[in-house]
DNA sequence: AGTGCGATTGACT
DNA sequence: GTCAATCGCACTA
């Protein structure tokens, strides 16, 4: 079903159209758009950096087997993990293999596109650069919260990814940022050349 | 039962 | 550059 978004049409991802590989996912979702229909109007963003969270990651949240935190990781991939970092920020990653198996991608910032002022209203009035630039900042633009935790984002509701063209560019990669264990791969994926990108200035080229 | 620490951000020196 | 905010969870005992 295609719906209006941004002037263009874009339609939800289909579940058969990801890949079954956490690391393939988090590249392909390089381009694509989250969207965020929530009362107030609809929120989207085209996103920019992801990074990936593999089986048997010791910087994964899966790391140590299913709680009720992480539980959402192990869902078929295409669903919401949304988890409270630092007691304050929440972030929004997408389980990435078959049912059972824990892995994710987390998703680390947005170019913003339909609901910019909504966005605003949620963040204050950031500059459009940083409105969605950094993983925290992206849950708290979109208004996405705990409540989102484990929904299908291949299916109809609130929260789901479009269909959009792709990269415009190269897909450039590097060491995950903010982790402490298992530091050496490179696992974070980023649109080169986007001034949307998060993390310090020479990882954003 | 107590402790330590984040997949971060914003304010401040 | 440093640091506090703030809380769920893993880990120790």
């Amino acid at each position: 079903m295609a719906q209006k978004e941004n002037g263009l049409y874009v339609r939800r991802i289909q579940r058969t159209s990801l890949p079954v590989d956490t690391i393939e996912l988090a590249k392909y979702l390089i381009g694509k758009t989250l969207v965020h229909d929530a009362r107030a109007g609809r929120m989207s963003g085209r996103i920019v950096e992801t990074e990936a969270y593999v089986l048997g990651d010791a910087a994964g949240h899966a790391y140590r087997g299913l709680t009720p935190r992480n539980k959402s990781l192990f869902l078929d991939r295409g669903h919401a993990y949304v988890y409270r970092a630092y007691g304050l920020h929440f972030l929004l990653n997408v389980s990435s293999e078959v049912r059972g198996v824990g892995a994710g991608v987390l998703l680390r910032a947005l170019e913003p596109l339909d609901g910019i002022p909504l966005m605003r209203l949620h963040r204050g009035q950031a500059p459009l650069i940083d409105l969605a630039r950094g993983p925290g900042r992206l849950s708290q633009a979109m208004g996405i919260g705990l409540q989102h935790d484990g929904l299908d984002l291949c299916a109809a509701g609130p929260l789901w990814l479009g269909d959009s063209a792709g990269p415009t560019g190269e897909i450039g990669r590097s060491v995950r940022i903010g982790i402490s264990r298992d530091t050496r791969r490179l696992l974070r994926f980023y649109e080169r050349g986007i001034p949307y990108v998060s993390g310090p200035k020479r990882s954003r080229v």
